[in-house]
RNA sequence: GGGUAGGUUGAGCAGGUGGUGAGCUCAGCUGACUGUAAAUCAGCCGUCUUCGACUGUAGAGGUUCGAUUCCUCUCCUGCCCA
């Protein structure tokens, strides 16, 4: 699509809003585009720091706000790619992520409790400091009551942020396989392409580097391949919890997706769809030229 | 051929020694989500007309008011003996 616009003469970039493609080194397993499949396109949010880091999606919004008016300068399009619903709804809705307090000390200190006292104990000091927050947050999940609690008792209980909004134009399109069980096969031929692709290697080297519990190590294909250079699993077992992980994730995206206001729904498998979602592209990038990336 | 342990909802299990088995894990399906988001969390998960009802413990019989349970035969699986 990207090379579809420069081809009309609009220098399309693209960024990944992918929350594991932002860590150095973890290349096969989060199938990051590789420089020959970019294709000379720039393309923005990729390595950006080490696996030991924490990322979230407060800098991520940062690096788009960094990037964006250098691509503005050139007369622009931004192609914002992914991957993580929550990302990408906190760029093209304009989230305030960043208007909320955070603090890793205090951060901890919950972590700690939750161990120790269980999450009914959150739950009800979560309560009682700021009952409006309460309401909005599912209690009975330790990541949200946690997160709650600290901006509870870093800033009260006042509302959360509105939304800014993005500002400029925004098409929205949506890439799915109709059929499930094409879909299924495409992701069992990734994972098998995978396997044989270095996967094992890329696990090894960075579990001798880094601990396994990170964050950037909950893509999906480490613990596996992990486990299948541990002898736990052989390779049909790692196929098999692959492709069950990444149909999951899959799924969990389609409740992003169908949630949000989508223009262009595009059926991967089908060709002449992704030859009109291009179209589609064109047209909406010449209308709105010069009115934000 | 003889003996022995088994056969429970897609898979793996629990339970049940005459009156309540639809319980667990995985897989699967659906959804939630303003600083861990490929994470985390929730609901569903035999069938139906779903606040309930019905069916279901390998199959067929038998005993009984009543059988997953006791009896008989058959089928299937593991192990031991020949």
């Amino acid at each position: 699509m990207a090379l579809a616009l420069r081809a009309d003469g609009i220098p399309a970039e693209v960024i990944s809003a992918d929350s594991r493609q932002v860590y150095r080194g973890t290349d096969v397993a989060t199938a990051k585009p590789t420089a020959a499949e970019r294709r000379g396109i720039p393309h923005h949010g990729l390595d950006l720091v080490d696996p030991d880091a924490l990322f979230s999606v407060a800098d991520f919004a940062e690096h788009v706000e960094g990037v964006l008016p250098g691509i503005a300068a050139r007369s622009g399009v931004a192609i914002l790619v992914g991957g993580t619903g929550f990302w990408l709804r906190a760029i093209a809705d304009g989230l305030a992520v960043d208007a909320l307090p955070w603090d890793p000390a205090v951060r901890a200190s919950l972590e700690a409790d939750l161990s120790e006292h269980g999450l009914d104990a959150l739950v009800a000091r979560l309560q009682a400091a700021a009952p409006g927050l309460a309401a909005r947050v599912d209690l009975r999940n330790p990541r949200r009551v946690v997160r709650a609690l600290e901006i509870a008792l870093l800033q009260g209980d006042a509302p959360l942020p509105a939304p800014r909004g993005y500002g400029g134009p925004v098409l929205r399109l949506t890439l799915d396989v109709a059929d499930r069980a094409e879909h299924r096969a495409w992701i069992a031929q990734r994972a098998a392409g995978q396997l044989d692709g270095g996967i094992l290697a890329e696990a090894q080297a960075l579990r001798t580097r880094y601990p396994a519990s990170l964050p950037a190590f909950s893509a999906i294909g480490y613990r596996e391949a992990w486990n299948l250079l541990d002898g736990l699993i052989d390779r049909a077992g790692y196929l098999a919890a692959n492709v069950s992980r990444n149909l999951a994730y899959a799924r969990r995206q389609r409740t992003w997706f169908r949630s949000a206001a989508v223009d262009v729904q595009v059926d991967a498998g089908d060709p002449a769809a992704l030859q009109l979602a291009t179209e589609r592209a064109l047209v909406f990038a010449q209308g709105t030229a010069g009115r934000g990336p």
